[in-house]
DNA sequence: TGGCGTTGTGGGAGCGCTCCCACGTAGGCT
DNA sequence: AGCCTACGTGGGAGCGCTCCCACAACGCCA
């Protein structure tokens, strides 16, 4: 074990070589699982690895190999408050587990200035990251097609159009908007509203399509698709609120709401308090994202529920193979929501 | 620009030497801020960092100078779920913000076996990032001596024990839970319990200091500290509800309840209601955390706030001060926490 | 005028890997 | 027997930086 110089302490490849009594390029290939070593001396490798406790230099191979083992997670800044939700913690806990065993590192991005979103450019022009994962895209993002042009591998959580030329992972909105809607129908609500997100956003164009498809397939008496039962939200709670007091004015029958969001949910809730209607005796409500304020909600709220874990694993592991392979075969994987019913319907 | 060969497209350092008419040794000086630089070459080198658009090959930086410029925030995944709580993302955004204008990359780690633990370790032991940012340590953690014993750079958010060796970054927990608790007894609650969190933690062992210190030193009246008012719960919203139940049990003239966390509050809601106890009338309730479930509790819960984000950007602060200076002086920093005051006392 | 420091500078020598070429050596074919 | 193709292998040549030594150029002092 001498230590000679100004030698770091840790073994490298050579040191290992040396013990096992084989060329650096043996090394090599036995740490990258090429098929090309003898067993004899893949297991003295193997052997001199586990003795010396040797570790890769993450930074010479990635200088020498020209790519970086790392990947990195961007999410835009005005949207970490959203992602205090679970669906933030699922989506990471899922990416996580992906990548649990491989040796891809995950970089934390934030984005909240353009500034920032300038230097993050630089950083993909500079190849920092193998690829990239993406949550909570706008429509009008030029981050993605900036990938695609750098033919950077990418996958959004989402997409931004039904034309989405980049990879993504989304859940099925427009199925569990309607299963919603179909719910409320089936349970005998002849006026059932919807709060919808922005429009500019797709996932909250998604969950209208779903709930218009929904009404327009309910057999008579419902009287088909009728905007003035459509109000425009937000995703958030006061938009939630304003949205309901619009609705509770055009059409005051209303006796059910599907909400897009479960926090919209919660500003109509309360509105819907004021205004002295019981839920779910006098109006149904259900929402959209099985959230913890879903839970906690009095009456606790019916709502769909999206595979958040499994998206943020399916989004890894998309990314994963996009990289593995040299062709930029786009990926679009849609997966299944699920009514999660409570008692507000 | 000719691209020869196996070129990556890329410019190097050198080719910005070579524009510049001025030496590699140059341009690494002007890159790095050293000041030995004549202001005539520093001019020439940046003239030519804009105009090839050079951005330093972070590998090869890491490989060349023995440091990663990557900092690792470890999260035990148990507790994710947790942190779906804004908590979480108040936290990292606080360390995205302070991070945002060095050129330290975040890297996000999850650790959910021993195995992985090990592994992680391992990372440590090989360098692999400049400092940790722990958040979440249990006593039990053997993570944060670890890295005291590496010599690596880390900061935790919060801490293990009174005698914590390792820079932490905590709120005031004593201090939240005795303005709780003295708000409680200032709006003439006579029998105030609490609910506290698992004992080997020290978070819980801490408001519930501050617990005891306020009815301490609350004049007359209230009997002192009693421990038939104290009942323990682990910070989840059932151990909330059993521990409430208890308390019904033991002392059915409980006025006032300060729970040690808002999910344990909103058990011991449930439980009340059950019991046909209305809060605040009958029974005034308080947590901690103030978190979103603390706002669509119904009545909108009273709650302490701790100054999250600060915390976060004070942690990332913290560190890159320890990672700056070569000598380890440990830090410790206690930040105020703050009583939110809404409808449930 | 000579010696000394001080400032700015160029470029060699690595950092620890991967890539790839060249070299045995052994087996299969004619 | 001779030749050709594998296969397994060693090690040179980089990857793009930082570190540091050496050296020029310019003062300043005695």
């Amino acid at each position: 074990m001498a230590m000679n110089g100004r030698h770091s302490g840790r073994p490298t490849l050579e040191e290992v070589a040396l013990r096992a009594g084989v060329g650096r390029g043996t090394v090599s290939r036995v740490i990258n699982g090429s098929p090309r070593v003898s067993d004899r001396a893949k297991a003295a490798v193997e052997a001199a690895i586990a003795e010396l406790g040797y570790v890769p230099n993450r930074a010479a191979r990635a200088l020498a190999g020209n790519r970086t083992d790392a990947i990195a997670l961007v999410i835009p800044e005005p949207e970490t408050r959203l992602f205090a939700e679970p669906y933030f913690s699922d989506i990471i806990r899922g990416i996580g587990a992906e990548l649990a065993d491989t040796d891809m590192q995950l970089l934390l991005t934030l984005i909240r200035t353009p500034k920032e979103r300038a230097r993050f450019a630089q950083y993909l022009a500079a190849h920092r990251v193998d690829g990239v994962l993406l949550v909570s895209v706008h429509e009008d993002d030029p981050l993605p097609d900036l990938l695609e042009q750098l033919e950077m591998p990418a996958v959004l959580n989402g997409r931004r159009s039904d034309l989405e030329s980049v990879s993504y992972v989304d859940a099925d909105n427009v199925g569990g908007a309607r299963a919603a809607v179909a719910h409320l129908i089936a349970r005998g609500r002849r006026q059932v509203a919807t709060i919808t997100g922005p429009p500019d956003m797709y996932v909250a164009r998604s969950r209208l399509d779903g709930y218009r498809q929904a009404v327009e397939s309910a057999a008579g008496g419902l009287g088909g698709f009728d905007t003035a039962l459509v109000a425009r939200g937000d995703f958030t709670e006061e938009g939630g609120r304003r949205a309901m007091r619009e609705l509770l004015v055009r059409r005051p029958g209303i006796d059910g709401v599907f909400a897009a969001s479960d926090v919209m949910a919660a500003g109509a809730r309360a509105v819907l308090r004021e205004a002295g209607r019981r839920v779910p005796e006098d109006v149904a409500l259900v929402g959209f994202e099985d959230s913890a304020i879903a839970r906690h909600m009095d009456p606790a709220l019916t709502s769909v529920r999206q595979p958040t874990e499994e998206m943020g694993r399916t989004m890894a592991r998309v990314l994963l193979e996009e990289i593995a392979e040299r062709a930029s075969v786009r990926r679009h994987v849609v997966l299944a929501t699920e009514l999660v019913q409570r008692d507000s319907v």
